[in-house]
DNA sequence: ACAAAGGGGTTCGGGAACAGACCTTTGATG
DNA sequence: CATCAAAGGTCTGTTCCCGAACCCCTTTGT
């Protein structure tokens, strides 16, 4: 109200955020996340109870509750004894075997404008710095691998999980934690969305290519080009995202 | 170890984030950055106990407790009765002062050098998302004001305080929220050190060119010229923070 | 056959956070 | 001057979560 700092409660609503929810809930949160991103491929993995726990920073009992959760919900199986443990069981749903797509929640569509807008920045941002470092033959050999298990991939549900293992790949080799953080919350927020993009051949074909571009001008150290490409692909699927809201 | 699959681990160890730290502490760490970067200015402010802890998700309880620590370390000043309320009385530390520049704590060269990444990242792309928004009249004015109130700052500390406003203030303007709280992040990452900077006439000067010119683009809608301008700008304060570490 | 080891499964006490009601101070208002 | 309302201050029962020890299952190696 007053003139002279028109600004006031304009800050501290915009910065101060709402913390954080229950550790129940985040951990379940964060391994269903990171199964349906791929970090976590089908067969055998999750390390050990103990391990894991002690890596989200939560205490053993919390983490069985949330793979007890999971359980019920179909994407691990767990197995006692020696040798035993976790195991993804993770197949990832068609699209289009469950069509409701239009059934857009009132709501989130500002959270899904959000999570373009952010994508748009942190995906290439990631690119561009990953061009800038001087990486490592396996790095190097990994984002090739990465890019050519998308175009390897032969359905949709294993496309969307190879798509979003690239992406955590680029992200990974910019050597940025914060960026990892950022790239993961933004694969993670549009995961669902994405899935649920209709699968034309063009469009997958033209999306590898993307990658390819995007990985070779990392590779030769080209940040801008490596920047731009990035940015004309996560502009490509924003307009297909986009077209589905309306 | 498997050929197949050469980045098995590595993608785990890179999304699984160690969750989050206690409430108390949590809420202490954002009540202090908040002051330190001129959310709250000083004077009369701070909402009322009920209202705070809701917006920071926590009960009125840890609140209580994080104020109290931030009065016993004189951030803030707390009275009673209609009226009342917590006040922050914060001066903000002239560099130099406290000529401990050359400690650079061991650890925290990593981290320091992923928020300047960071950084580089976010804040041009807050600065191109927000021209590419079409500005009320209040926020095409709020962002010139603050960067007018860069230039007027009086002394160091001021002008710390007023630089982290205009950040955010064109942070704010972009829209996003994901991109808020990025950018908040890496300006509390990197708030100690800034205030560590020297003082030099030329730098402030140049600096305050490159906010009008950020502005001056983000007004005219020239979004691809914004980030340019945003990414001079921490290119420039990068530099002279990277010198300081050696 | 047996023991060792590497896993998951279970239990329990203590401490942190929460929700919500209630008390106290103090400026404003009639 | 009396009263009210808007703040901070206090108390209590409950829920969640942690830590750590302990138990049970299964494979592997001898």
């Amino acid at each position: 109200m007053n003139a002279h700092q028109p600004d006031e409660g304009r800050l501290s609503e915009a910065v101060l955020r709402p913390a954080t929810a229950n550790a129940f809930e985040t951990t379940v949160e964060q391994l269903a996340t990171a199964i349906r991103l791929g970090v976590f491929v089908d067969g055998e993995q999750l390390p050990p109870e103990r391990d894991l726990a002690e890596r989200l920073g939560v205490s053993r009992n919390t983490l069985r509750d949330a793979i007890a959760a999971l359980r019920e919900s179909g994407l691990v199986e767990t197995k006692r004894g020696r040798g035993g443990g976790t195991v993804v069981t993770h197949v990832p749903p068609q699209p289009g075997s469950s069509p409701g797509s239009s059934r857009v929640p009132p709501r989130r569509g500002a959270a899904m404008a959000d999570a373009l807008d952010f994508r748009r920045v942190v995906e290439p941002g990631a690119a561009w710095l990953a061009a800038r470092q001087s990486l490592a033959g396996d790095q190097r050999s990994w984002l090739v691998e990465a890019a050519a298990a998308v175009r390897a991939a032969p359905d949709a549900g294993t496309h969307r999980i190879a798509d979003s293992r690239f992406h955590l790949a680029v992200a990974t080799v910019s050597g940025s934690p914060m960026l990892i953080e950022s790239v993961t919350r933004a694969q993670a927020a549009l995961g669902e969305m994405l899935g649920a993009i209709p699968v034309l051949k063009r469009n997958i074909e033209h999306s590898c290519d993307q990658h390819d571009a995007v990985v070779d001008a990392i590779l030769r150290g080209d940040a801008e080009t490596a920047r731009a490409a990035m940015e004309e692909h996560c502009d490509a699927t924003s307009a297909l995202l986009r077209g589905l809201i309306g």
